[in-house]
DNA sequence: CGACCGGTTGAAGTATATCAAGTACGGTGG
DNA sequence: CCACCGTACTTGATATACTTCAACCGGTCG
């Protein structure tokens, strides 16, 4: 359980290696979490990514996040029965998984477990906000700047570079996490990249000016702010 | 404490009432909480009705939800320093507050206790996901239509009636929620009216053919799908 | 090779944002 | 009581950015 308190940000306790958790590897395209199925786990994301999505009446996809290492898959099914969505693995990605009565005893064993796990759900409810502000833009070319500097952020938190994205999910995801058509992502990305913010190479994607991509986010209102400012 | 488990659907435990939690009543549009500050409770709605928003970089606010009876107020301060939205009462309501501390302490000697905050929290996700379907849909009948069956559904749960609605948000507050301008929201209103879905008043709404507000819910792509199906 | 998938680009129609005027309501003060 | 004001809401006209439909390109897989 050390490696598990590790992802999650916590140092370990002593004892916490004798707990044994389950490491899981699920290979692209796997859905490890089914919508409408009974929530039987929690998994935390070790290394790979995912996308999560609820289906609607219909049958539409809409993806609501893409979680990556750190993050907890499962929690929407705590209140109850089923899960409201699913988890698809975008590339191929290991998960510790956690039985629901499992996770119980463990929290009261390991207080230093039970404050990850609140965080964990804070940071949870906090995206969500930002999903809101994501999907809340006017303008295509404001919500994929969104986008695109909440990944950065993400990125730099992990570690990584802030600068060279590489975007796991398809545009077609990408589209319906931001709440436009697949062919405006495309649309926007090149006019992101003429107006030297960034550059596109496939899923590469190398952000040049991010001062100027935070004031394309900025345009809340009023469809577009200053082609040329 | 009797009393906030019931709130929170449980059943109380022997020794429950020794618990004193404060019951505090707030004014119609005072801010419970606010972004940007270190977080030091949580709150339990015990009657009336909130708004949550997030305020962007460029001070354009979103309104995330509508939290009401039942609902945990704070939960996004718990993984650290500042809250990420604002909390406003749309009407006289009363919360029952707990510092994070009290909490804690409280968890751990009343597992009910644990179990609802846990199922609360799960259900303030799934919420989050509804919040992006309802913003997923194009077209802006469909949208509206989606928030009224929310808002219909959640009436039903709290043993309210279903058909008859009272908004206690203005269409402005509505607008941001639903990511579209608040002329809109009057526009789109009209029409479910004329087309005798519904009928308003002011701020009452009264739901008549709800099979039909779930067709048009439905719509998720496709402009519209058919005024006179 | 041909089919398929993911992505890009083009052209046309339309739903919605925006600007602007007008209405109803609730308060305040004369 | 009525005039007055501010806020919330409704309704109208125009412009535009988006969706949609479509063709096209480059991979990969059968």
């Amino acid at each position: 359980m050390g490696d598990l308190l590790q992802v999650l940000g916590q140092t370990p306790p002593h004892g916490a290696d004798n707990v044994l958790v389950p490491l899981r590897s699920v290979r692209a395209g796997v859905t490890l979490i089914h919508a409408g199925l009974s929530p039987s786990s929690l998994h935390v994301v070790r290394l790979g990514a995912f996308k999560t999505q609820v289906v609607c009446d219909d049958g539409y996809e809409q993806v609501t996040g893409f979680p990556g290492p750190s993050e907890i898959l499962g929690l929407d099914g705590l209140q109850g029965e089923r899960h409201t969505f699913s988890a698809i693995a975008l590339e191929d990605s290991a998960v510790y998984s956690l039985s629901l009565r499992e996770l119980d005893d463990l929290r009261q064993r390991f207080p230093p477990l039970d404050h990850a796990m609140q965080r964990a759900v804070s940071r949870q409810l906090a995206e969500a906000a930002q999903l809101a502000q994501v999907m809340s833009a006017v303008s295509s070319e404001a919500r994929l700047a969104r986008f695109l500097l909440q990944r950065s952020r993400r990125m730099a938190l992990l570690g990584q570079s802030s600068t060279r994205l590489r975007l796991p999910m398809s545009r077609r995801d990408i589209a319906s996490h931001l709440g436009v058509a697949h062919e405006t992502v495309s649309r926007s990305l090149g006019e992101l990249s003429q107006w030297g913010c960034l550059r596109v190479q496939q899923r590469e994607i190398e952000l040049m000016d991010l001062d100027r991509l935070q004031s394309l986010a900025r345009n809340t209102r009023g469809p577009l702010a200053s082609p040329a400012l």
